[in-house]
Parts: structure tokens; C-alpha cells; sequence
DNA sequence: TGCAAAATTTCAATGGATGCAACACTTCAA
DNA sequence: TTGAAGTGTTGCATCCATTGAAATTTTGCA
């Protein structure tokens, strides 16, 4: 309380570096090793802690990948309830799509771990199943916000439904269309026309 | 190989009745005391097998619950693999939705255990990431079909995005929508409401 | 009946996760 | 500056899912 917020007590700063000592060696070892062969022992080995230290930084090794999503969450609530006064479901979608493209460039990891990351989470099993279930709940707390910025206008179960045809169209399109070479341009087109299918619906298909 | 119950030799049998020994005493459990409060050693003793002996009939805890959805992924790749000849998309999407609705209500489990499933799923994390990765498993599997249905029509990604932004739609309003006194018929109503919004597009609902 | 294959059991070990109590370090105020 | 209070760490014991291997039992069949 004494401490402004820039100069954190020694305590704070500490664990800040204890914090981040264990996700960089998670990431080297996850690299290097991969995911299961990679055991907590080792990580807090690495970091200099105790094992059992590890589980009062972080809930669980997954929770390692997944550190930094509560961020992008918050962003595009913000952005759903920043509709602009008349502006259409389209619109604040698009707005949606634009600054969460933004957001994944200027990210808070380092370009290699952001890296590591994403192969890990396309790779390991009990990673995507994790990845999964906190889109699911991401994809919950959008609906929930556009169901307050389009009161009146949308039900629960239409604001849930746009949020899921959109993300839904996105997030499959995208992982069906990966390969090896895939630039981040080619996979930014194929999310573009996905949201494309999404807006102007899978009738246009035809 | 199938158990036509008649003529299967001794040991198929008794292989079956374990298989199912295990399911009920799963489900009777896991419905009096949780999944996770649930050890894999009360079930076998329940079913009267050594825990070791779990492991030869289901892959992990989780299996116990999603048994049965291989078939109803072969069921809905066949729909789409049968496209009537110029048959539409939205024709073909439609008869998808139509025979799952179906399929769910005939199912193999008894409404009892559905019921203590579908909490189950909606419930404890594990099983809702698990079911997460499953369905998303089977999208993948049905925009692939998808596309070999509707080659030169569809690309990969267009048929992904199709695929996903049914689904997603179909999901997502029914859990946003779901509420302890939702009656069946109000879920269907809330899914059919979702899949005509994917249909026509999120542009319509401005 | 007796042998081979299949299924089951027993036993041991790994690794993630949690509760707990002792201990060390920080903070803060007197 | 110092000591009480609070916070963070640690070792330890324990639980549980999962896996491997070897030993044992059961079933199918010659």
C-alpha cells in the first residue's frame, strides 16, 4: 500500500522473477523435450524452486501455455461493449475480428515462445483440449457481452449463436487449412473469408 | 467380432458383460458421489475386476463417458458422404442436424444415465474440455467429408468454415441458453433457432 | 486332456496434484 | 531498530490415474 504502483516491494519483484524463471524454463524444456516428456520436477529444478512451489505460482503445467489469456478476454469484452451507438451486429464483429488480429502481433511473448506455444497447443492432446474449453468459455463471456450491447435487440441464444458461428467458422477453417508452410498471411486470408462465410451465411455456398 | 448376442463364443461374452459392468457401475457412482470424488478402484471393485484390468476396456476415466461417440460420428459422416446428386448444402447441413436430432434421442444409454452424462459433461471441467475436443474432432472429420462431397464445389476452408459455424452456432446457444427447467423440446427449438441463423447469416440479424 | 492364446491379476513405478506443518523471509509499525 | 504479523517456501506424506512387466488364470481348440 505504501508502494506506488510503479516500485513493487521486494516480495512483489521477486515473485515476478520466480514467475517468469519458471515459464522461460517450461518453455526451453517443452522446446527442447516436448510437453509430457517434460516433467515438473524438472521445471522447478530449472527455476530454482521446490515442486511443490511450482503450484502456487501456477494451478497446473498446463496452466504454464496458458498464462497470459485472461488479457485477450477482457480486450474483446472491451471491444463488444464499446459498440458505438447504432452500430450494427456486423460492424461490432468486424471490430471484434480486426483488434484481435491486431492483439495476436503484438503479443506479450517472445516470437520464438509464442512459437512453441502454438505447436504445442495444435500438438499435444491434453493441450488443445485445453485450449479448447477456454475458447469455449471466452466464446461465452462474448455472447453474454453482445446480449447487453444489443439489448432488446438480440436474445441470449441469438447473441450466443453469432458468437458461435463466427469463432466457430474461424477456429475451424483455420486449424483445417494449416500445413507446415502456411504463412501468417495465408492463414490470415483464410480467417477473413471464413468471417466472410460467417456473416453473409453457409446459404451463400451455394 | 459384433455381439450379435446369440452365437458369440464364452469369452466375447464375458467381455461385454464386463464392458457394461463397468459403465453401470460408473454411472451409478459417479451420479452418488461426482466424477472426480469417483477412484477408478471403487468402480472395478463395483465391477468386480482388478483395476489393472479398467485399463483393457477404456483408455482413461473419461472414456467411460464418451464411449459411444465413434458411432455417432460414423452416422453423421455417412449423411454427408450420401448427398443426394446437386443436392444443396444447405440441404445437405439440414439433414445433418435432422438425423443427430434423431440419433440423440435413441440412444444406446438408458435416459437415466444420459441425464447424469449430459450433467456430468456440463459440470466437471475435464469432461467438458474432453467433450470440447471431441466435437472438435468431429468437425474436422465432417468438413473433410464435406469436402470430398462437394468437390471442386467447396474448399477445404470453406467447407471448415461451413462446418464450424453450424456447429458453433448449434453450441453455443444451447449451453448459453440452457437453463435446470429447460425441457428438451426448448433446447431444439433454441438449436433449429441457431442453425437458421448460420444459415442465413449473422448479416441477417441486424 | 493338454497346449496355445487371450484375458486378468498382481506388483511396482511414474508423475501430477494436494494438504499440512515447520521454517525463512518481508513488511510494517511502534 | 526491532519484533510481531504476514507471506512465501519447503519437505513430506499421500492420493490417484496411468503404464509396464511378469505371473497366473481362463478359454478355445486340437
Amino acid at each position: 500500500m505504501q508502494y506506488s504502483s510503479g516500485m513493487a516491494g521486494l516480495r512483489e519483484r521477486k515473485k515476478q522473477r520466480t514467475r517468469q524463471a519458471l515459464i522461460e524454463a517450461a518453455f526451453r524444456l517443452f522446446d527442447e523435450k516436448g510437453f509430457e516428456e517434460t516433467t515438473l520436477a524438472e521445471i522447478a529444478a530449472q527455476a530454482e524452486v521446490s515442486t511443490r512451489t511450482f503450484f502456487s505460482y501456477f494451478a497446473s503445467k498446463d496452466d504454464l501455455i496458458f498464462h497470459d489469456t485472461d488479457q485477450r478476454l477482457e480486450m474483446a469484452v472491451g471491444v463488444i461493449a464499446g459498440r458505438a451507438p447504432g452500430e450494427t451486429l456486423v460492424g461490432v464483429l468486424h471490430r471484434l475480428v480486426d483488434t484481435s488480429v491486431e492483439n495476436t502481433l503484438n503479443q506479450t511473448l517472445g516470437k520464438k515462445e509464442a512459437a512453441v506455444r502454438t505447436r504445442l497447443i495444435l500438438t499435444e492432446p491434453s493441450l488443445q483440449a485445453r485450449g479448447l474449453h477456454l475458447l469455449f468459455d471466452t466464446q461465452l463471456r462474448l455472447a453474454r457481452a453482445l446480449h447487453e450491447s444489443f439489448a432488446g435487440e438480440l436474445t441470449m441464444a441469438e447473441s450466443a449463436a453469432a458468437i458461435g458461428a463466427l469463432i466457430g467458422a474461424v477456429k475451424l477453417a483455420v486449424v483445417a487449412d494449416l500445413r507446415p508452410d502456411r504463412t501468417f498471411d495465408e492463414i490470415l486470408d483464410t480467417a477473413r473469408r471464413a468471417v466472410e462465410i460467417a456473416v453473409s451465411g453457409l446459404g451463400s455456398l451455394s
